[in-house]
This record gives structure tokens, C-alpha cells and sequence, in this order.
DNA sequence: GTCTATATGAAGATAGAC
DNA sequence: GTCTATCTTCATATAGAC
């Protein structure tokens, strides 16, 4: 029970790595009460003996996986973000990536899973907190400072504007798409969420 | 499967009531695929058969539960909310009901149960959209369009602006409470959410 | 390490007595 | 309508051969 990315995630053995990505889709696509490791052992093309052989449980399972998810994140977190010239291409591109990124049927699926598992496996939810929204937030704040003491900006609570500037952009559009009851949005949509959210934390915060 | 709230959610007999409200605090808790119908029927004090003889499967008393909710919650939102004179208190009070209640420990058990049962049960993604957000959001951009009609704000595209308030409101919190990484926030800490997004909404907004 | 075959338990659902 | 007792299926996990 810890999901916390490990430093040196090195390459299991083949078959191993196998199970690893069965389990990834299987626990994604249907969540992990109603996935049976009949079914992961099927999908990866080994007996359940083998599968025993090197995770220990359903639970050690689903915990390698979140644990092996958060790693990817957060280094894709890790990428220096590109920065314009004009301080409103430069919200404009940061939304875009977010938003890109978390309406993403494959994000939105570890985001289900993840906050229905957090009650019942608690390291879980932290690992992801750390490794995602915490260095993203984190970012975006230092950014907005910076901004601020360049007179571009003028914002009493960083931090706090940051989460703002978030939960703008995810605006309903999150929740449907967590809901399931709309497709990934278009490239128009994204600019339009992205563009109506930069507007209005551009008005609130000018100098 | 149609978790639509039905017109006449008339009272059924004392049993089955017994049974939903097993149900309900079971599935909140534990989630839709950790609960058995044998924990229900112990916890409702009735047999498994008694359960069986009202509600035809677990899904069909899950969907049941849904409804209830759905119920309940477009029953709790329809009551006209309260206006002030002054256009910042009233968002206040509007930001602040909705912060106290999207906190809560019951509303986020709902909320984790039903994101993460939507993939696989569509209907109750929708019915609770229907029955919730989407009412809500309506009747707060039509709150929005009728204050700028009277010049207290300046908005052109309302709905939109009611998303973005409601993102604001959410803000990280909102991820932290859904992750179990904090507990339920104090009064100050809403009163602090609220007051920051009235502020930023309004600064973007004013005429 | 990997397989086939199986132990063991718990799940959803039902039969039949009262 | 309600219960006790049970059927059937499928789950996690393991024993033992290769």
C-alpha cells in the first residue's frame, strides 16, 4: 500500500510488464471491483499462477499500477512549460495544455478510479495529489508571482487565483465529461473554455 | 434503469424503506461494487429473500437509491433562494449554500458513487445531471442575465460565467475533499472560498 | 518461472415452508 | 410477506507438475 512513484520504476520482467498493462486498462475501463484478475491474467496472456508469482494480491496490483500512472504524470508535469512573450498567449497555451490533457478519456478514467478507491485506499489519493495537482498548482502560482513583480498582473492570493484559474477552466464541461455524457471536446471547444476562462482571470486581475 | 426521480416516489412498505436506507448509507460508503446484498439485508434487518421480493437485483435497488437522491437534491435546490439587496451579498449567500453543500460528506460520497458508476450505468450520469447541475447552472445564469439587465453587471455570455463562478467555488478544495485529504472545512475556510470568488467574479464583471 | 487444476470462500439470486 | 436454507456462479488465491 504504497503508491507513491518510486524513484527507480525500472523495467520488470517481461511478463511482469505484461500484467502491469492489463491491469492498466482493465482497472481504467471498468474500475477495480468489477475487475477480476481472471480477467487481467486472460488479457496479459499468462496463467494466474504467474501473475500471483509477482504481485501478491489484487490490492499490490492496482497499487504498482496508480503508482506506475502518477510516475507518467508527473513527468509529463515536469516539462518546462513554453512561455510567450504576451503574458495572455501565454495563459492562453498553459490552458490549453491542461485542458487538452484533462478531458482526456485517459485521465478522466484514472481521475474515476482514483476518487472511487481514495475512501478505501487513502495512500492512493495522496500519491496522486502529490505527484498532479499539487506540482500544478504549485507552478502555476510561482508563475503568477513572477508575473505580478513584473507588474503585469496584480493578484492579492497567487495560490489561491491559481485554483481559480483551474477551476474555471475545467468549468462544467469537466463534470459532463466525467459523467460520460459527452464525447472529448473538439479543438473549437478547448479554445472557446480556454479563451473565456484567460478573459475573465485577465479582467479580474489587471494591473 | 431509469434512475429519472419519478413523479410519486410514493412511501413503500416499512421493509422495503428499511432496505433503501441500508442501501443507501452502504453504497455511499463503500462504493456500488463493495456492497453485497447480504450486508444490506443484515443492516435493513430483513432476510435476503425480504430484499428480493422488492427489488428485483442490485442494480435495480441501486438505481432505486439514485432516484431517491436525485430526488432529494432537485427537491433541496428548488427552494427559491434567498436575494439581497446588494448584488455581492446575494452571490455571497448563493456561493456559500453551494459550498456547504458540495462539501459535504454526503454530497461526495454521491458524487464519487455516481462518476464512478456512470461508464457503466448511463442513465444515472444523466439523471443526476439533470436533476442537479443543470438546474442549478440554469437558474443561476438566468440570476446573472437579469442582474445585468439592471446594469450591475456586465456578462455576454452568462451561462458560461455561472460555470466559471461555480469552477471558482469548487476550487482545489473540492479535489481534496473528493481525494479524503481533508476533512470538512471549517465556516472560515468557506467563507474564505466564497469571498475570493465573488471578488473575482465581480471584478471581472463590474459594469 | 510458468503452467493446469483446484481449494476456498463469497457473491447474487431462489425454493419452499410458514 | 417473510423467513431459513440452499443453488450456482464466480471471485481471490494456491498446490504441485514441468
Amino acid at each position: 500500500m504504497a503508491a507513491a512513484p518510486r524513484a527507480g520504476e525500472a523495467q520488470l520482467s517481461p511478463k511482469a510488464e505484461q500484467v502491469i498493462d492489463a491491469a492498466t486498462r482493465l482497472f481504467l475501463e471498468q474500475g477495480y471491483g468489477a475487475t477480476s484478475m481472471d480477467a487481467v491474467a486472460k488479457l496479459a496472456g499468462v496463467s494466474k499462477a504467474t501473475l500471483y508469482a509477482h504481485f501478491a494480491s489484487k490490492e499490490a496490483l492496482f497499487d504498482e499500477m496508480i503508482g506506475r500512472a502518477c510516475l507518467r504524470h508527473s513527468e509529463t508535469l515536469s516539462r518546462p512549460g513554453v512561455e510567450h512573450e504576451e503574458l495572455r498567449a501565454t495563459l492562453t497555451q498553459i490552458g490549453r495544455d491542461f485542458v487538452s490533457f484533462v478531458m482526456s478519456d485517459a485521465a478522466l478514467a484514472m481521475y474515476r478510479v482514483i476518487i472511487a478507491e481514495a475512501p478505501r485506499f487513502p495512500e492512493i489519493g495522496r500519491s496522486f495529489y502529490e505527484s498532479g495537482p499539487r506540482i500544478t498548482l504549485g507552478r502555476f502560482a510561482a508563475f503568477l508571482t513572477k508575473a505580478c513583480e513584473q507588474g503585469h498582473l496584480r493578484i492579492a492570493e497567487p495560490r489561491r487565483a491559481a485554483e481559480q484559474f483551474i477551476g474555471m477552466l475545467k468549468g462544467e464541461l469537466h463534470l459532463r465529461r466525467l459523467l460520460s455524457l459527452t464525447p472529448p471536446p473538439s479543438a473549437e471547444q478547448v479554445e472557446a473554455q480556454v479563451a473565456a476562462a484567460v478573459d475573465t482571470f485577465m479582467r479580474a486581475h489587471r494591473p
